[in-house]
DNA sequence: CATGAATGAGCTTTCATTCAT
DNA sequence: CATGAATGAAAGCTCATTCAT
């Protein structure tokens, strides 16, 4: 993959509404063309093929995250309040990209096997997490949890479904209001107190 | 798509390997006959095109998982008590058809468009846990929340990421003992109670 | 490569006029399919590729040309005889696949490179014409030579060159003159004998 | 074609390695701007494109043909003795230029077709011989042949072929070794005299 | 009912070639 | 004069799908 020239960058966003549409298979590389304006052959002159597209708008959407969640497990406070500011600021980036966000989700599968991807994610959000879970335990503000990582999968889960359903145009609602909804759900959790 | 021999339907859940492994489009019928040992015209015989193929291995697991999910929501107990069972009878699910479960995952944006899928899973989960939500509400067993169904998304998220990751064969521990994390999680939330 | 269908061995001969006109790397599967009746994607089914069907073409005319050298270098006579006989036989096979000669010789370096092909051309003309040249030496009726197998190869230059070009609609002649003049050459060379 | 500056023509000749190997049409412009050091477009800059690289090498190598053989054909002696002389002289160059040869013969149906390279080979090779051959009947070394020019072609014919095949690193032989077994071929032919 | 053989319809990818600098 | 960047045009090959038996 050459460097992407700047004035490419933009044009490559185009094609995150072609693949949250209909996935990667489903998109012709005539159809990027198309969309972005980029003759095909240019397209091949700088990525080896679809995929390294994909991979590529992937990796914008991810570094957008990761500096949202970075920032914000950086952020003042105990490790309870910066974790719903990294729910809150992951969910921003869902409202950012949508359609990227939405073609992550749509292939998925392929996005856990690009090398590249995977290594983001978990430097991005489930190592972050798992670190604010476990100074958690050391200011007092979160409760010792037996796994971690487990958590933060599980967090990463509720997140990203969420963040795709809640960005959907027929669901009311805006970011805050479903980051609030979110992490009162994963700090307050569903139980009543009394019954705890 | 005709009535399925059950003897065909052993051999078709070998294609779920093949889906888990590489998505449905880079599978072609070509290897759905090969790993089934079932004749490509054979196939076709029996269903209209791969799509039909990899749906119906969709509705195998998620009618695993209606059944599951609707007989926990339908147990005995407070709707706290019937969420957990429900959060496990799920994750169970996912132990029984490891890799089919995967491939549902993978190619996740396709499900969510097979029409017939996103109504079963509406059914299966969406529903039945939003019910549970507002059950527990009336019983007094969970906290009013403002937005039943989006929590409900929010947990489908969690137990399927959970459920995909802790089927990995590198991540050790029961599925009884990720359920009791993930229960754990969404119940009683990870703040401290003092905190509260 | 599957069984070639014989109805389709006579179609494809008419390949073999399209590879000697432009050689291979100029001649579209296309135009294969056009010039032989049989559609691009069936001769895919039965050929790997276009080198393929080349090569397939090359082994009919290296077939004939095998039958041709073995029956004449087991006739009766003298070595000297037979090498005549052989020589013969060979251009014969020229005058039989003309266009399929054509094009072995246009790709002559593709076809040193077919590796079934150098086997042939071994075993069908440098390997028996190299033991008539020793069968000489023992029946008196050719002279000692020091390399017999460069002796074969260099005849067989002669012969494939001259079968070329010998054949070209604008050399007046017959097979069997233009044999008595190259079978001249071997055998008696070019030197007068008072020279001797 | 621009006039090639003399320090290019170094660089080029190493084109000839790839074209002998693979022929032309596998070879591309990239791997030619690779193994010469040439960027692509000023190859583009020299030549009108792939093919007019080829012929210059080639004329190259059939210059050094032409000289060679002139020379040969023009020395002292009776034409039986010259014969010997153009035979020599054109294996070795050969041996100067093995890689050269190698694409020539590789690309041999090409080569015919291009309209420079047939005149040269003409006017190098086959005209001289001719020429020769009846000189030699009558100056009477040569016995009187019907057909000359048919014997020339047979002599190009086998010394092409030995000359690809000798210069072969596994065929043992020096190159005058290899010139006197052809032209003792060419000359005294394999009959033993008693047979004549 | 089942299936081997055959093929229509495309899409990815590759390169030769151009041209502004 | 030389060349890095960009692209138009093509073609090889694949595969889902059909159908006669």
């Amino acid at each position: 993959m050459r460097t992407i020239p700047p004035h490419m960058e933009g044009k490559l966003m185009a094609a995150a509404d072609l693949f949250a549409e209909r996935g990667l298979d489903a998109s012709k590389m005539e159809d990027v063309a198309a969309v972005t304006g980029i003759p095909k052959a240019t397209l091949y002159y700088y990525f080896t093929g679809k995929e390294e597209i994909l991979s590529f708008l992937f990796q914008v959407v991810l570094g957008a995250v990761h500096e949202a969640v970075i920032a914000a497990a950086a952020s003042e406070g105990t490790a309870a309040e910066r974790l719903r500011q990294v729910i809150t600021a992951h969910l921003h980036v869902f409202a950012v990209y949508p359609t990227a966000s939405r073609a992550l989700q749509f292939d998925l599968g392929r996005a856990a096997r690009l090398p590249d991807i995977a290594a983001i994610v978990e430097a991005s959000f489930v190592g972050p997490v798992s670190d604010i879970l476990r100074a958690g335990k050391q200011d007092g503000s979160l409760r010792s949890v037996s796994d971690p990582r487990m958590n933060a999968i599980a967090l990463l889960g509720a997140v990203t479904t969420v963040g795709i359903n809640a960005t959907l145009p027929e669901y009311p609602g805006t970011v805050d209001n479903t980051a609030t909804v979110l992490s009162d759900l994963i700090l307050e959790g569903l139980m009543t107190k009394a019954a705890t």
